[in-house]
DNA sequence: ATATAACTTCGTTATATGACGAAGTATAGG
DNA sequence: CCTATACTTCGTCATATAACGAAGTTATAT
């Protein structure tokens, strides 16, 4: 029940299923979430390690960076929520800006991007 | 969005999945639910409401009596997810302990269930 | 008509959650 | 080493949510 309520509850967010619905296309760094999401670096991480938590993301180390990644479709109890997900999201106005978003911050370079953290 | 959110919140407090999962069962009273969960019935009634909102549930009246059962499997969104809990907690301790006291409680009297409501 | 019964709605209180900035951690570069 | 960078963790505050009891609503029973 826990393992059920932890992945619900991580689902219950807005900006968190912003985040998921993005990594469907593909793996995303940190900084890049941060700045679709438009919030704190602290939030923003926060709320991904909510969704590690609940098993929805993984993550990858390179360097300084992190990487998350939709979680292993190997796990079903997260790849079938995952899944309903996208099949009910995919043509969502803000999911589609959200898209249109990315496109341009995977167009800016890493320096760019990371000044999100510099006070 | 706003869909998809009604319906993770909604998904997100255990006892809301409970009663979920007894509906799975078929339809109950209010006052079977209330004995279930050994909530107030003003809570039980929010709780359900919530589920309500989310289009998880549905309703009946009888008189004085509001049956509630879970929605129409016609409603993708929502009949996706209601299978998904189902699969994922068929097996749950919570669950199970659910169920044995639900065959009880269904043995019993309305007269003895409404006993909920009196000062 | 009045009372009782089966809920629901409202108002309140305690706890959970989301937001931030400041401080901490780990890694790369000089 | 030492500094800067890319995060994460911690402490705090504002808002959201879950719980309750009291009051309101609708329908049966007398």
């Amino acid at each position: 029940m826990l393992e059920i309520l932890n992945i619900t509850k991580a689902l219950s967010d807005e900006n968190r299923i912003r985040a998921l619905m993005m990594l469907a296309g593909g793996e995303l760094c940190v900084c890049q979430i941060i700045e679709m999401l438009g919030l704190a670096p602290s939030t923003v991480s926060k709320h991904m390690s909510i969704l590690r938590q609940a098993g929805l993301v993984e993550t990858r180390k390179e360097g300084r960076w992190i990487y998350y990644r939709l979680a292993d479709k190997k796990a079903l109890k997260t790849s079938e929520i995952l899944g309903w997900l996208q099949r009910h999201l995919k043509n969502d106005k803000r999911i589609l800006d959200d898209v249109k978003q990315l496109r341009k911050i995977q167009k800016m370079s890493k320096d760019k991007l990371c000044q999100c953290y510099r006070s």
